[in-house]
RNA sequence: GGUGGGUUGGCCGAGUGGCGAGGCAGCGGCCUGCAAAGCCGUAUACACGGGUUCGACUCCCGUACCCACCUCCA
């Protein structure tokens, strides 16, 4: 069994094959940073991650492209409305998502292209797309893509041109459906917001820049296209239409990742129900919590946020996290990382990133290695300890993982360590003695300084809250 | 109006034509001086109405409600 991947086009579930074996390109529609990044884009971002990491995992080479689109309409609203530059907010927010990435552990992609260094790429595939009589320019300088001369337009959406709702559009395209490939710069837009073409001073559009970036790193053909289904259409459908158009193989699969709501409806910059990881990180919600979250959904489910959801992710993930740390008290290092993985992890992960299912797995065999580590066999719990590091590892959630342990916390725990020893020294000579009262008093003395004390078989352990 | 997705137990969330994933919360027990953690056991379910079938939560039809997209949006 390999991976089988749900694809847009052709609305089913299809064995993974790659092009050319052995090798992968994904492209993905990263962010329009007009504004900061919230845990719904953070989905997205984690989803893929997990994706990319099983197509590493089984054995592929992969280029992962994740473009960052800094120059839109908004971006330029936006810097009118703050009077700064439009490209200090673009890259402001950039900065903010790669924190938000990088907070939630998901990996750096092989490349990260911004459309504003990708124009001259963009001029030459709509002079393509000119040339073979897909697009037009007006008078205006803008540049129109013909949808009329593309008649597989709607291959991917399945949405048939003629039952869509005509937008309201301005501009002298010939058609309502045509979409623009090239906006002329206008009256009162920054001058550094344009840029020279053969139709004059002006900006792209915004489907045109995936097309010329997925081309310029993944080559005419690639295998996998990924972003939300809320830009199925026609974001991807445009891309699509336009890139075929040009003569391109484009995209083989296609993968949307579904909303994550809030309150019923999709959290969106434009609807302001927004959560980010800093607003939940105030709440007591660590990032950890955030992509476990995150993970115990399939990535094609809507998911509706709420707190208390969290909450229960951050109870369940506890409960990993704190076998692996018991284990690894009790049992020293634990195995290497790349230890083989259960079959049924396996087998939910090909089943179109199956991830709750992989994760009923991983609860499974923590529960082994619980049951193990009160029997006092060690050898059968450092082999589920190992089997569960590397399934959490392959999901991004290794709980030992240093990415995950506060440095500040490190640095102080050597100190706090000898501290906390000497009470704990008092408190096991008390209980020794069966003096409870006293035991109790240091233990509640510590956790009022957020020192929760434990007893185990293998004396006390502590932790800071 | 068009297109797609959804409605699973107190909550989150998988899944399958017949043997009730997993987690959280609850209850009972074990362990513990107590607690915590852990383990064992346990109740509650598939929106509604038809149909197909020996048998449907799972397939088909209909109804209701919800969401997304059709305008910028992961």
């Amino acid at each position: 069994m390999s991976l089988r991947l749900y694809d847009t086009g052709t609305r089913s579930v299809r064995d993974f094959q790659p092009r050319k074996s052995g090798e992968v390109g994904v492209y993905l529609c990263g962010l329009t940073v007009q504004g900061p990044p919230h845990i719904g884009h953070l989905r997205s971002g984690v989803a893929y991650d997990v994706l990319i990491r099983w197509l590493r995992r089984s054995g592929h080479r992969v280029t992962y492209i994740r473009n960052v689109t800094d120059i839109d309409d908004k971006i330029l609203v936006r810097g009118a409305e703050q009077h700064r530059p439009w490209w200090a907010i673009a890259y402001e927010n950039e900065r903010k998502l790669a924190a938000g990435y990088a907070a939630l552990n998901v990996e750096a992609p092989t490349y990260e292209p911004r459309a504003t260094g990708h124009i001259p790429q963009m001029i030459d595939l709509i002079t393509e797309l000119i040339d073979r009589g897909h697009a037009y320019a007006t008078p205006a300088g803008d540049v129109w893509f013909s949808v009329a001369s593309w008649p597989d337009y709607g291959e991917l959406s399945h949405r048939r041109v003629e039952d869509m709702r005509s937008s309201p559009d301005a501009g002298d395209k010939r058609d309502p459906r045509d979409f623009g490939l090239w906006k002329a710069h206008k009256p009162g837009e920054p001058a550094d917001a344009a840029w020279t073409s053969p139709w004059g001073p002006g900006r792209p559009g915004w489907h045109i820049e995936c097309s010329a970036m997925a081309r310029r790193y993944l080559g005419d053909a690639f295998d996998i296209h990924g972003g939300g289904t809320d830009i199925m259409f026609p974001h991807h459908e445009n891309e699509l239409a336009q890139s075929r158009a040009a003569g391109l193989g484009f995209a083989k699969y296609w993968v949307h990742n579904g909303m994550l709501n809030l309150s019923g409806t999709k959290m969106s910059k434009s609807l302001g129900n927004i959560l980010s990881v800093e607003a939940l990180g105030e709440k007591g919600f660590r990032p950890a919590d955030i992509r476990y979250y995150l993970t115990t959904a399939q990535y094609r489910s809507p998911l509706d946020f709420s707190e208390a959801a969290l909450g229960e992710a951050q109870s369940a993930w506890d409960r990993l996290s704190n076998f692996t740390h018991r284990a690894a008290e009790q049992l020293g290092p634990a195995a290497a990382l790349d230890g083989p993985l259960a079959e049924d992890f396996i087998a939910a992960m090909d089943d179109d990133l199956n991830t709750p299912a992989a994760v009923a797995v991983v609860h499974d065999t923590a529960r082994e290695g619980n049951a193990a580590l009160d029997a006092g066999d060690d050898e059968a719990a450092a082999r589920a300890a190992a089997a569960v590091r590397a399934m959490l590892d392959q999901l991004g959630l290794d709980p030992l993982d240093e990415h995950w342990s506060d440095p500040a916390d490190a640095k102080l725990s050597g100190v706090v360590d000898s501290l906390v020893a000497i009470a704990l020294q008092q408190r096991t000579e008390a209980r020794e003695r069966k003096d409870y009262a006293a035991a109790d008093r240091i233990r509640d003395e510590l956790a009022r300084a957020g020192v929760t004390v434990k007893d185990t078989p293998r004396g006390p352990v502590w932790t800071v809250e």
